[in-house]
DNA sequence: TCGATTTACTAAACCGGTTTAGTAGAGAGG
DNA sequence: CCTCTCTACTAAACCGGTTTAGTAAATCGA
């Protein structure tokens, strides 16, 4: 069955391409109303709808951005793409979601087919391998917004959370507890992805703003699986901190499955507190206390950026990093 | 900066947009090497992405299908992108995610906008109002599959969790361990979604089946924040049931705040079962038992039934449902 | 040596829209 | 009555690829 197109629309109408056309895109200025009636009537007869690739062809725009985010299982990335959604939904704009995995081949390969699927933008959570064809992207003037992480140079708009300041939090939180011997518990650096570096950095700071202690046995950074094991060493070794603070919610399933292990009670015989909050987290065995990141605005900042970015006629040179401002919710974990 | 064009490529190497285009599609069959190396560079040179939208135009195909979900923030929604995202990278296919947040007319707009922006296909959760519409695009010979939810014809391959049987799964195990006075959570009902109705049936008849009273001021079937006062009502009726089962994870979340609230110990005074698993269920107040869906294996399949359907040249009249067994995970709740 | 075949490549149509330049006819103004 | 403007519409180029039909030159077979 051949689809219908604007031409099979202008001959049941009577009138020519150009002026199908015309209605389509509601520019009615000189058009007399017995046309308009027959080319609606003729649109509803047969069905037509617009093929919008040729229209993207012809307009060298396609209402589409790209999403490329590290992994769709995170919380934090499923709450930012759907900010993201709700926000282009409002434009008439589509997105493609990607998972990258963080590969920055996976992530090149996923640039390059966006781009040669001419998406009009990219909300990207960046790995650190593609630095040179980030610059290249820019000298091409190709809309890009970063979110989560940070690049060497500011070349893009680049939206995360004020991480330095949620180390903080957790601290003075823990610490206004009693906490004294705080340990740190986070999923690898060996990337060197910033939430998780600024987050240790800043941890560090806190404690010694407080002038508390850092013993570098209690900060435990290693692939999710490895955790339980590196946790239960250190416990073992009896150098062991009265508090832990996880970094993100992977890290917090793992501090929790090795605090229900050695049955030990929150927050009698360790502390916790976490950046990154789940529902259940209310509900758990002592509701953990967490500092939240609004992602919600993150992802809507980030297409509004993107939107903008895309509308504007050429880039700036350089862009802002813009921070966003970590809330803590305290429940009985700490 | 203008876009470097096929047409750019062809005169830098000398040779027509015809060969070049041979090139990029791997057809060396006739073409000399010094050809070939020519254009390799001027490739290099000029930086040259092909424009997949003046290809998709002339092929009549995207590489691209569309996937419509109730609601990304649902893990099984979550976990089922992940999954049809993993297999169509395989195939080189993009995924466009939208949100139809059980809104027909929602939905509707969303696969009008697909289909004008010439996806191969579509992965659809179903809402009710638009049977009309998927019979038409059935007849348009536009290929679907339908995932988690039955409509009421078999137009397409429909994809989802045996019910049935999890719910008789759900009420074997309560039953084993010794509960009788079984109620059921659910998130509301109003718009007949096929999993929360099956499961309320199914529910029924494994009662049944047990011979354990049924009483239907047990099942509480609610909007999500009215749970908590319906819970909390028919607990101070002194009606009492000594277990529930929470038909999914947000009815689950609402049922265990109830149950802190109420400073319940799980399962000394109220036996928990759900569907759908996250990973702080595990390390929860009581480590909840849950049914598992096998999320991943539908939303593969989903993918791959979809590729099938797309390469075929014609639809079958009707399709088959396939359901997938649930996969009990006992932990302590019940 | 000459037609047939093969090799290496190209011109031009095509995909389905948008857009620009242009035109026929009606009405207005002098 | 003639020009000028406005209305309502159209022809054709264009977007950037793919594809078909075709062609010139080289090679082959007898």
């Amino acid at each position: 069955m051949r689809k219908v197109t604007m031409q099979d629309v202008a001959e049941k109408a009577g009138v020519s391409k150009s002026t199908v056309s015309q209605y389509i895109n509601n520019r009615f200025e000189y058009m007399a109303p017995a046309t308009k009636t027959r080319i609606e009537e003729a649109i509803k007869e047969l069905g037509y709808i617009p093929n919008y690739v040729a229209k993207s062809l012809k307009q060298k725009k396609t209402g589409t951005v790209g999403v490329i985010v590290a992994n769709i299982l995170h919380v934090f990335s499923t709450e930012i793409i759907r900010a993201i959604e709700d926000e282009c939904e409002r434009n008439g704009f589509h997105l493609f979601v990607c998972n990258a995995d963080d590969q920055p081949e996976k992530e090149r390969a996923y640039i390059d087919m966006l781009i040669a699927k001419q998406v009009d933008g990219l909300i990207i959570f960046p790995t650190n391998g593609n630095q040179e064809y980030y610059k290249q992207l820019k000298n091409a003037q190709f809309p890009i917004v970063f979110v989560d992480r940070l690049i060497d140079q500011p070349l893009y708009p680049t939206l995360l959370l004020d991480n330095e300041s949620a180390s903080h939090i957790a601290v003075e939180e823990l610490s206004k507890k009693g906490h004294k011997k705080i340990g740190l518990v986070s999923t690898s650096i060996a990337k060197k992805v910033t939430p998780r570096l600024e987050r240790i950095s800043g941890f560090k700071n806190a404690m010694a703003t407080k002038s508390l202690a850092i013993d570098p046995e209690w900060i435990v950074a290693d692939e999710r699986e490895l955790l339980a094991d590196r946790l239960q060493q250190l416990w073992d070794s009896n150098n062991r901190p009265d508090a832990f603070f996880a970094t993100n919610d992977l890290a917090l399933i793992e501090l929790l499955k090795f605090i229900r292990k050695n049955k030990l009670s929150i927050p009698k015989d360790i502390g916790v507190i976490a950046i990154d909050d789940s529902p259940f987290l209310e509900i758990a065995t002592t509701p953990i206390s967490v500092i939240k990141q609004p992602s919600f605005s993150i992802g809507k900042d980030a297409a509004q950026t993107l939107q903008s970015l895309i509308s504007s006629s050429s880039l700036e040179a350089e862009y802002e990093t813009k921070r966003y401002a970590p809330e803590l919710v305290v429940r009985e974990s700490t």
